[in-house]
DNA sequence: CGTGTGACTGACC
DNA sequence: AGGTCAGCCACAC
């Protein structure tokens, strides 16, 4: 599998994370079947996104719920700000994996399997 | 073509 | 709660 087509993969996967709920790496890298060794290549696609896809990269974290990107760049001032905007709780660039984590099968439980579900659509109250 | 480097993870201490 | 370590792998030099 090349590594464009990964990428290809990961930012399908990463499109679906619901606003308001945030996925790891691993997580992502498991959607999107690839090995868990994969998870160092999410940042990487991510990072390579096209600004103009809109993905929501910044819904991303890592496994122990905190920000990867190094404190000091404006990238994480950004995902900091970004995750508040919807309602997140982030706190020192950490936030709970517990309460935010997104849970793609309890998704489905909710909504109905194929039932699509517009995050967006209840993002702005709060 | 060899080496170092991360937007990582799980395991251990 | 924190710190370390090995495994991984695309990418930059």
């Amino acid at each position: 599998m090349s590594a464009n087509e990964s990428y290809r993969k990961i930012w399908q996967q990463a499109a679906l994370i619901p606003a308001g709920q945030v996925a790891s790496y691993g997580q992502i890298a498991k959607l999107a079947g690839l090995p868990r060794r994969a998870a160092r290549m999410i940042g990487r696609a991510l990072g390579a996104a096209p600004v103009e896809m809109q993905l929501p990269w910044y819904r991303v974290v890592n496994a122990q719920g905190k920000i990867s990107i190094p404190k000091g760049r404006p990238r994480f001032v950004q995902q900091c700000a970004l995750l508040e905007q919807e309602g997140i709780e982030v706190r020192d660039g950490q936030l709970d994996m517990d309460k935010y984590r997104w849970d793609p099968s309890l998704d489905e439980l909710i909504w109905g399997p194929g039932m699509l579900h517009d995050p967006s659509a209840e993002a702005g109250d709060n």
